[in-house]
RNA sequence: CGCGGGAUGGAGAAGUCAGGUAUCUCGUCAGGCUCAUAACCUGAAGAUCGUAGGUUCAAAUCCUGCUCCCGCAA
């Protein structure tokens, strides 16, 4: 059995190294072009996963388009590609070069949370479990019958990073159940149920903004829904100047009612106002400064 | 040369524009008060104000070079 792997995210590397120790040994591997980091934009990092695939001999192909890879795709046509984080659509033709099926991990529950943020969507929603879907891929993003799936409980305190890591760990089974279950019939797979079908669109960092009228029930939990990923923040006043102060996990909900938005010193800790009840905040970084507990912070105010 | 903020005792900040013996909150140490305290009171230690040079009678403060940190943007 010959299988291409295409994939460029961390939540892929469990699931890749497992194949390579396990088989079916991935014959190539696909993933994004090296991209410049940081604030100079100077230095170029490669992407984990590519380094994985060096160290085994693998292959790597870096398209800036997938489809430019497309013909040689066709002309290796592996039994089977897997998909997992790649950051690109997947066209028809590169769909098509894969002798049995093309197939896709997914950090949910389908047809729940299609899309790119469907980690921090499960965390930001207060969903008690989530899960990886293992499902074909067509041309509608997510959308491919089911083949296999991993149900994970979420922990009250977990942050989406934290999350992610527990879900990749998950991979490597449903991968091998689903790689099981396609080598007998390649086209196996359930519809998803239009009805219960929900979109977690990409995030940026503008989404980080937190709305303390909001109830501090739903900043607490997208505050670890969005770490580290884009990071929450609001914006206080200095010296009559605006600026960004970065809210970091964990937060912790108190009764004390505050004003939207307003910081109070009390009984030790740093308080927030939000909507009837106010937020704990332990750990901030206000704009030009490091990242401090908010003892500190709250040492200047 | 993409835009912007910053570097001041162990931590976080004020002071810089209008140069003239270092301030605040916290921590540390000692003592006091209290049934008790992340409470309160008193006292103490701890800073060549990022770095190199320049201007000046005098520089944290003005000028120039350099290093490092961070918020955006990509």
């Amino acid at each position: 059995m010959t299988l291409a792997f295409i994939a460029t995210g961390d939540i892929a590397l469990p699931s890749f190294r497992h194949l390579i120790e396990h088989g079916p040994k991935p014959s190539l591997l696909i993933t994004q072009p090296d991209k410049p980091v940081g604030r100079s934009q100077s230095s170029t990092v490669p992407p984990e996963i590519k380094t994985l695939a060096l160290a085994h001999d693998i292959p790597v192909w870096q398209p800036e388009k997938i489809k430019e890879i497309a013909e040689d795709l066709t002309a290796l046509a592996p039994d089977f590609a897997v998909v997992m984080a790649y950051g690109q659509i997947i066209g028809k033709s590169v769909r098509e070069a894969p002798k049995k099926a093309i197939i896709n991990l997914h950090a949910s529950i389908l047809p729940k949370y299609r899309g790119a943020s469907c980690i921090q969507a499960a965390i930001a929603n207060g969903d008690a479990e989530t899960g990886i879907t293992i499902m074909h891929v067509i041309r509608e993003l997510d959308a491919g019958n089911i083949i296999s799936a991993k149900k994970i409980s979420i922990g009250d305190q977990e942050t989406a990073g934290e999350l992610h890591d527990r879900l990749a760990d998950l991979g490597p089974s449903a991968l091998s159940e689903a790689l099981e279950i396609l080598a007998g019939n390649p086209h196996s797979g359930t519809p998803q149920n239009p009805s219960e079908v929900t979109h977690a669109p990409k995030l940026l960092r503008e989404h980080g903004r937190l709305d303390l009228s909001q109830p501090a029930d739903s900043l607490e939990r997208k505050i670890r829904a969005y770490h580290p990923w884009p990071g929450t923040f609001t914006e206080i006043s200095v010296k009559g100047k605006t600026k960004r102060l970065k809210i970091f996990p964990p937060v912790e909900i108190r009764e004390h009612s505050l004003p939207t938005g307003e910081l109070l010193q009390h009984e030790g800790e740093l308080l927030i106002g939000c909507d009837e009840k106010s937020l704990a905040l332990f750990e901030v970084q206000p704009e030009g400064s490091k990242r401090m507990p908010a003892a500190a912070f709250a040492n200047s105010l």
